[in-house]
DNA sequence: GTCCGGCCTGTTACAGTGTAACGCTCGGCG
DNA sequence: CGCCGAGCGTTACACTGTAACAGGCCGGAC
């Protein structure tokens, strides 16, 4: 179709259309406020979709990729209706519906996170191998979120499961709080 | 008040109605399925949530106190539609709306806990002092909930947090797999 | 070529979760 | 007595998530 025009130098990656076929490149300067590290980094992210794409026979479909341009260029866990909003132009409405599917199969390949305690969607910010869980820092006051890992807590959450007798599938650690940038905030006040 | 009585092991506690007074008794043998331990501790967490309500001048009203009894009851996660459920009886609906504002009060005590990956609430298993944090563990299988505590994760993730500059106000750890239990009918199959 | 079956998406409809706002009652207090 | 705050009932609404069905596009079988 050709809802569209607004790329630039860019192509935010809007134009759904070509079906299958996916370019990459692009970087899209939308500014969105707060972004701390987005849009830097949700060409790194596409580029990273591609190739597991390629690699596992996957289709990263335009839906798809634009649904996780749009996580990524936000700095703050978006809700599944706040990217159906964003992914919709007046024409051409993109249901909730629609974007859950893209979102399960974002989460499902690790591109994207769900935050449990928000019911919002994070970009990965850092490709983790196999089973290793990441630690969410969402802060209360700007809202950002903050995805780190750390093999000690891994360790000892594996040592807490195997002495209970529980195999563990997946975990979920969130922790909310203040992120150091608004500590600075609160003092100033 | 006047509403007690019921702990030793009986007192299964259904029936609730009428209003504000609530006599025991009434054990009510309901055969709620794979109830590992959770009549057995209502009591408990009642006496617990009393005194807890004298020592800081708090308001352990009939509703909320009947809910914490419903919760408790039960070996699984409820919703608060559940709840609410559970709580009304053919004359008398309770409104989910009520559900929420006593879960609140419960949960902002550390009576109930809220399980995020699930939009449920579980009793809480043990009085944990201060900020000492939980780890859930729920079981894909049979849905049941246990909570434990670990110093050593704790520790850890103290450490990473530190490590981050982020200053945490509330932790959620929820581990998902098989419970020990199901695992030995997995293998039984 | 045509047909078929799978995968993805659009669309509708609905269930489940959570909160805002208003008004009432009750108990304590001046 | 009236005032006030906390708890609760009630309504209405927003947000989150899924089921079910239909259409389009592909690739493979015939
Ligand atoms: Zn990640
Ligand atoms: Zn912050
Ligand atoms: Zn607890
Ligand atoms: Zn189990």
């Amino acid at each position: 179709m050709d809802e569209q025009g607004m790329d630039e130098h860019g192509t935010c990656g809007h134009h759904a259309h070509e079906d299958r076929t996916q370019n990459a490149g692009t970087h899209g300067a939308h500014d969105h406020g707060a972004c701390a590290h987005g849009p830097a980094r949700a060409g790194d992210l596409v580029a990273r979709a591609e190739r597991l794409a390629q690699a596992r026979g996957l289709q990263f479909t335009a839906l798809r990729r634009r649904t996780l341009e749009v996580v990524a260029e936000e700095g703050r866990p978006l809700g599944a209706y706040d990217i159906a909003e964003r992914l919709s132009v007046p024409g051409k409405r993109v249901a909730a519906v629609s974007v859950y599917r893209a979102l399960d199969f974002l989460t499902e390949h690790g591109l994207v996170h769900r935050i449990a305690s928000r019911n919002a969607f994070v970009p990965c910010e850092h490709g983790h191998g196999a089973g290793e869980s990441a630690v969410f820092l969402i802060c209360r006051r700007c809202g950002n979120v903050d995805e780190t890992t750390s093999a000690e807590i891994e360790r000892s959450l594996d040592r807490t499961l195997a002495q209970a007798g529980f195999k563990p599938a997946s975990r979920i650690v969130e922790i909310e709080g203040e992120c150091g940038a608004c500590q600075g905030k609160a003092e100033a006040e």
